[in-house]
DNA sequence: CAAATTATGGCAACCGGTTGACAAAGTAGG
DNA sequence: CCTACTTTGTCAACCGGTTGCCATAATTTG
């Protein structure tokens, strides 16, 4: 359907040439062989096991090759062997900063590693994220989910076929890495409880997601420790938007500080409030999660957890590319550390006047 | 030497069976054959060549293909037909927040229109850049360069070999997609002569940058027309840091409006302008380009010139793929409108007290 | 110096599709 | 009813590597 069919006369005789195929094609390795005299196959070990032949003839073929120009092509290799050197990576949505230092993270190492990077994104959505996993599957040797939307089963399914490690995210039976929210939370609760705060509320994010029970979950183990009060309230949306419709419940829960699911939801919330005339820190504290790109610009700039996404990211790819070499743990999770980076929108409340 | 040897004991006997393989392996077209009682290569030219076969066979090779929950394998398609259904995206710098749009618009179409987006970085350095393009080159079926860093010369080369299209930059017989400052940059200037500005400062980015070249120039020219005053400064690096620490040059510049080649440059200039104690708008009005995620994250938020760049990402991948289809212009630029995004860091200045 | 090993290269099958050439079957036209 | 023209499906070659098996050459050992 799509594909236009091409009429024989497409080809007008000798025209314009344009792309491949003209004349110095790629080099194949029965080119070499040729060239250096000796048998195809040989060219293949060769050029693949390190050893397999003499170093006279391997030094032959390598100058062949090299004449040539030659390259492998990666789909006749990957036919008998299945091996790909691609990996894929699934993101939740590619706009929100949260993953812009995953994607960073995991493409240096993969390319770091000789292999490639394959990006999808799943807008979001269970369904597109398991149909973009099925087509990535294909020709990837490994998978990374970060923050994945679809069930468990699911993605143990996907694991049984190949290697699949998972970001923010803890699966039974699949190799996860996962920030470790309770340090950093922890410095953030005895932060504000050190400046008086009594009563913390908790904005959560979207409903399916793991990341965020925990997060409250954290929040409330410390606030108890801290002796402090935590109430919990829900966002529409994990976005400066869905952040700035969550300020009426804030004001309404009489809580003098915030924690929200992410920074996004925080941005929002600060600016929603700053409109309506509440200084930050002053009135109030926001704190949000994760640390991204952006998080410094307010004013005053945002106090928040960090999750150190780059290292998730590259850690994650490490370990993907571990499995794929037989090293590497089956499954189990890594967890990394998180910090309070204290910035301006934290604080000591005033008095009330 | 990566590659670990597989002694022939490798697979313990009847021991724990991990990845693929196990039993149901994939189906092949020969399984469907066999099971539709047709030839394979019916069964290839049913599932590709629409019409070529009879409806009844068609319907028993569906069935069957269902039934068996086959998929075509990528590497031995890609093989005789070399072709891939993927493209190539490189970009500069991944982290920056410029080219998040410019991917997602990109992977949004390559996905619509049953495409894979492979997804690469140069780090801003020319030498990466060209090798990761040559590698990308021969998995892909075309490649999108976003604000290339290598020669004109090297960028023709690739795309000889395979389609080609340019963001942000120009290169002659090279389809591009870059987008027109100029709408943006006189609605900015007018703004800004409207306000009573006389003197504007432009802050320039990477001397290799295409782009800041353009906006130079467009700056200029609309000054002329308003008959205002232009004068150029340059940057260390086009980031927030970089931005910091040309506050010192246009203060001495005497410019009372700057704009800076990118949003994150003028974050940078004006964070550090509001250190100490300038007043923004009141002293100095500050203008960026791009309106990056982020951009409207400051106090006050940041006038910008906006590309829209995940029209261009979308754009690029269009043309890249009608390309593909033998449809399309073989070379040219295609323009994308800029508009000035008025927000509050700049306006009419206020009488020096 | 012959026999036993080992290092090296060649042969051919295979990975899973695609496609040109052709034969068999079906449909029309005369 | 027979020839001419379509359909529809089969055959076989091919894309470019990889790899098990075998034969020969080189080297070691007795």
């Amino acid at each position: 359907m799509t594909e236009p069919q091409t009429p024989d006369t497409a080809q007008p005789a000798g025209s314009v040439k344009k792309h491949g195929r003209d004349g110095k094609s790629n080099a194949t390795i029965y080119d070499i062989a040729k060239m250096a005299g000796v048998n195809a196959s040989t060219v293949s070990r060769a050029l693949s096991k390190p050893g397999r032949v003499s170093s006279k003839t391997q030094k032959l073929i390598e100058d062949a090759a090299a004449q040539l120009n030659y390259q492998v092509n990666p789909f006749a290799r990957a036919l008998p062997t299945g091996k790909t050197n691609t990996f894929g990576l699934i993101v939740a949505d590619i706009t929100n900063p949260t993953f812009f230092d995953i994607i960073r993270g995991a493409e240096t190492t993969a390319t770091s590693r000789d292999y490639t990077l394959v990006l999808a994104e799943s807008a979001e959505s269970p369904a597109t994220e398991l149909t973009a996993a099925r087509r990535l599957m294909a020709t990837v040797d490994g998978l990374i989910l970060a923050s994945p939307r679809m069930d468990d089963d699911n993605i143990r399914a996907l694991a049984q076929d190949k290697p699949v490690v998972v970001i923010n995210r803890e699966v039974d039976g699949v190799p996860c890495v996962v920030p470790d929210v309770n340090k950093g939370i922890s410095e953030a609760v005895r932060s504000m409880a050190a400046n008086g705060h009594q009563r913390i509320a908790y904005v959560a994010g979207p409903p399916q997601s793991w990341m965020s029970e925990r997060r409250w979950e954290g929040v409330q183990a410390a606030c108890d420790w801290s002796r402090l009060e935590a109430v919990r309230l829900e966002s529409s949306k994990p976005t400066v938007d869905g952040g700035r419709k969550t300020a009426r419940d804030v004001r309404a829960s009489g809580a003098t500080a915030v924690m929200t699911y992410n920074d996004l939801l925080a941005i929002g919330l600060m600016q929603e409030l700053q409109a309506a005339g509440i200084v930050v820190p002053d009135h109030i504290s926001i704190i949000g999660f994760d640390d991204i790109f952006g998080a410094d610009f307010t004013t005053p700039p945002l106090t928040t957890v960090r999750s150190p996404l780059g290292e998730c990211g590259e850690a994650a790819a490490t370990r993907l590319l571990d499995l794929l070499h037989g090293s590497g743990e089956q499954a189990g999770t890594l967890s990394v550390e998180t910090e309070l980076v204290l910035r301006g929108s934290s604080g000591r409340i005033l008095p009330a006047k």
